[in-house]
DNA sequence: ATATAATATGACCAAAGGTCATAAATAAGA
DNA sequence: TCTTATTTATGACCTTTGGTCATATTATAT
């Protein structure tokens, strides 16, 4: 009989309408400021109830974090064509994950913490894990990207893509960090516009990627 | 009379005390983990005394970034010599800057939350302001690096020397964040060193800053 | 020696994450 | 359809912790 299932599927909506009202509190309150209380009111639900969906307050907060990596991944995916170089797809993909911090910057801040914080994996957390897996998936397909850029020679032979896949990503993060973090600071001490720091950082990056003439 | 300034003396060495306790602590138990009480124990002082110190558990933390800030800038300025093209006081400052994190790999932690926690400097709060000021003053050490590199011909003329700074702090940032927090994973599933990264990052921004032969 | 100012204390408060006994709703069985 | 069992929901309550404040202690000045 398909009662089981359908509760299945009910559990399922039900824990994803609580991680939209957990995105909302969060977002507009930020995750420090937002209460397990605010979230249960803009869910409909109890406190309690929450918990019966997620273990903690961190665990949401991973779930929002989850979502974020599979938008990238789909993202970094949808970038990619057949007859793109290996650098093309490589900055193709830089292109996208700047694109995913200007359409949700939420998302990419709250990624960013995420990082920040180190999570354990080493428990049997599944949202964790399942966050860890998404994000490595990501960075696969900008590894093989560099892969085949050294193949096709687009890419300077001397570098290992998995390395330099986790560079390029770690620098991106890094810049695109300072562009949120710093941006009040840049914008009244600095003559430049915080945002101008991607298009150098391509242009940095292209040097560094490029095979000397 | 000379007691306003010993009592002065004393306050600064009782704040210095307390800073020593909140390290010690925030250190040892994270800073999320550690409690104003504990601090309060450990400078053998009751929680009520820290408060007249510092106004809240982030402006300890700031008391604390603030010292990491002040190595950092130290240690830029005694690795340069006169004799250096810009290229090299560039790359001596990045390996200052490594350097910094291998032996306060603590103040480095703290550091990125710092940075990750985008302070509100807007209010008239002296501890976040100086972490500013001090920060700039390390950053301007290499945005003058780059500047004269370019002047000497040891690097790209096409760069904006402050633009370049800004880069290079950002991409070392999220390079070393990446080390640290994700050291755990890449020994578990990558074939390489984290440090590593570090090594190839340096390679990569050679061929980035450096002008084609 | 006394008054005044500076410093220190710890009981206390409020906010917030998390729990659990109880209740409501739903499914299964007769 | 009625009863029982199971799943899901509730909110009062607990604990921890950052922060406060009336009170006490110590040091300075006259």
């Amino acid at each position: 009989m398909g009662t089981a299932e359908r509760r299945e599927r009910e559990k399922k909506k039900r824990s994803n309408d609580i991680l939209d009202a957990a995105e909302k509190i969060f977002f507009a309150k930020g995750i420090s400021n937002a209460t397990m209380d605010d979230v249960a009111e803009q869910a409909e639900l109890s406190k309690g109830t929450l918990y019966l969906y997620f273990k903690s307050k961190e665990d949401l907060y991973l779930g929002i974090n989850l979502r974020a990596l599979k938008i990238i991944q789909e993202m970094f995916k949808n970038t990619l064509t057949e007859k793109m170089t290996g650098i093309e797809k490589t900055v193709a993909i830089g292109r996208a994950y700047y694109k995913f911090y200007q359409t949700y910057p939420d998302y990419f801040n709250a990624l960013i913490h995420f990082e920040a914080l180190g999570i354990d994996v080493s428990d049997g957390d599944s949202l964790a894990l399942q966050c860890m897996k998404t994000g490595s998936r990501a960075l696969e397909i900008l590894s093989d990207s560099i892969g085949e850029g050294i193949q096709d020679g687009s890419i300077r032979p001397d570098l290992d893509p998995v390395k330099t896949a986790y560079l390029l990503w770690a620098q991106t993060n890094g810049v695109i960090q300072i562009i949120i973090n710093k941006r009040k600071f840049i914008e009244a001490f600095e003559n430049f516009n915080p945002e101008e720091l991607i298009t150098e950082f391509f242009k940095l990056s292209n040097y560094a990627l490029r095979p000397n003439a």
